[in-house]
DNA sequence: ACTTTGACGGAAA
DNA sequence: ATTTCCGCCAAAG
């Protein structure tokens, strides 16, 4: 029933966090690993994300601690992301970047 | 039981 | 600011 301290970070966990960050709204690889309670396994969520196959998945609300929408084998997809972003409201400044002060994902 | 495949981040130079 | 180094590992075939 309840979310028991997992020993390993699988994808589920990162998918349920992903689908947490509220619309308009970005959060970063780390941020997603930190709260699933693995501080230095920002990569896994790449990873996670990259195998991602499920709709229900804003998967597009996550970005690179730069603020930035970090690149991938498939062409278009940095354009895409960005597009889904701005649909939803959110602005990037003139170097492409999401502010993150401003659109970070706050829990706590 | 391998081997391959990938959307990161922090520190140091 | 940019580059390099290194820790990080689940899932699918």
């Amino acid at each position: 029933m309840g979310l028991m301290c997992a020993h390993r970070l699988n994808h589920e966990q990162i998918y349920s966090l992903v689908r947490a960050i509220p619309k308009g709204c970005v959060a970063t690889y780390g941020q997603i690993a930190a709260l699933a309670g693995f501080p230095r396994h920002a990569r896994q969520v790449g990873y996670a994300l990259a195998a991602l196959n499920d709709d229900s998945v804003p998967w597009h609300r996550v970005i690179n601690s730069q603020g930035v929408i970090s690149e991938r084998a498939r062409p278009g997809a940095v354009e895409w992301q960005r597009l889904l972003l701005e649909d939803e409201g959110v602005v990037f400044d003139h170097r492409g970047r999401v502010p993150l002060k401003k659109y970070q994902w706050q829990t706590d």
